[in-house]
RNA sequence: CGCGGGGUGGAGCAGCCCGGUAGCUCACCAGGCUCAUAACCUGGGGGUCGCAGGUUCAAAUCCUGCCCCCGCAA
């Protein structure tokens, strides 16, 4: 099957990687430009364009889809279809007709679930015990094609949206290479999404990662799970952002701390109470500081029972 | 030229402004206490203070250059 492959970071990369290796016919790379970006704003790179350029395949890197030029080149490469993961631009119309057969999406959620820029996220942030992959057939409105293939996944208790989403991104490769190999004549099946079960799962903002210890310990982890890894979640101590990167949920009791304090530290980090119980902080990342595990953050920067967190 | 923080025993930090014995919490080792312990007590080992030069009687500390790391913002 001749493909035009479509994507920026490395979720998108790891389909990329996955197609290559099944020897699928990967005619040109569509991505986004390069960036001033990072620390001094140097130029990035997409990682889609780096694995481009090492496998020698074409890339494009459009600064606008509604160029008539662009979809000029597209059409140049002829191909089966598009396939567009994790790619962060809509597409057109024009350019949505281009392929023979049709443009297919990897979309980290079960459509009609979690339509949207941020489902993985969601998913954990909700609190969710399942979730998983689609392939859709992509058409103008965002994520509402028919399905072609979808794989349930479940989401482990301590497992955040980073992690969750690698572990996808693998899912997501096997499927979409096994649902190719399975319809060469691109014959897929089509399969309309309920619209009474849509949601939405919007992007993420900075300002959703303030943490309000008022909340229950369960709510707080979802938050913190769900916001990895970016924009991440925080909270301030001696009125510095302390990032908080991991936690547990404990069995104890916050009992005559106010929410937001320190109950007690330990080897392995710091309890905080929250509105029903205390959570175990086990890995943080203060202002200007690398993550480092709680213990270290409680030995160097003096946290101590009855300290506050706001 | 986007803004900013930092490199000090194994970890995380203080000390630097106002040069003069290398400090704190933790980890580690030994001994003690204890039915016992990740708890407690006592003792102990471990550091070219990122690198190079300069100023000085004396530099972690002041000056110059270089290397490396990180946060924010995008």
């Amino acid at each position: 099957m001749r493909i035009v492959f479509f994507g920026s970071d490395e979720f998108a990369a790891v389909h990329l990687e996955a197609l290559l290796a099944a020897g699928q016919q990967v005619a040109a790379c569509v991505t986004g430009p390069d960036k001033p970006q990072g620390r001094g704003m140097k130029l990035t790179v997409p990682p889609i364009k780096q694995m481009a350029l090492d496998r020698q395949i074409p890339c494009l890197q459009p600064a606008s889809l509604k160029d008539k030029a662009v979809t000029e080149a597209l059409k140049a490469y002829q191909a089966d279809i598009f396939v567009v993961v994790a790619y962060g631009y809509l597409l057109t119309q024009e350019i949505l007709d281009i392929p023979r057969f049709l443009c297919m999406n990897v979309h980290g959620s079960l459509l009609p679930k979690y339509r949207g820029a941020a489902p993985v996220n969601w998913a954990v942030l909700n609190g969710d015990n399942e979730t998983g992959v689609s392939i859709q057939k992509m058409v103008l409105r965002l994520d509402a094609g028919d399905i072609i293939a979808q794989e349930k996944m479940t989401i482990g208790g301590d497992e955040d949206a980073g992690q969750l989403r690698g572990r996808m991104s693998r899912v997501g490769a096997g499927l979409l290479v096994k649902i190719l190999k399975e319809h060469p004549q691109g014959d897929f099946p089509l399969i309309p999404q309920d619209q009474a079960l849509v949601t939405y799962a919007p992007k993420l903002t900075k300002d959703m990662g303030r943490i309000d210890w008022k909340k229950t310990a369960a709510s707080v982890n979802n938050q913190v799970r769900g916001l990895q890894p970016w924009p991440g979640a925080y909270t301030f101590y001696k009125g510095k952002m302390l990032k908080i990167i991991k936690l547990l949920v404990t069995a104890e009791a916050g009992g005559g701390f106010s929410p937001g304090q320190v109950i007690k530290t330990d080897k392995n980090g710091f309890y905080v109470a929250c509105a029903d119980k205390a959570l175990l902080v086990k890995e943080v990342q203060p202002e200007a500081g690398r993550v480092m595990p709680a213990a270290s953050f409680v030995a160097g920067y003096k946290v101590i029972q009855g300290s506050l967190l706001e």
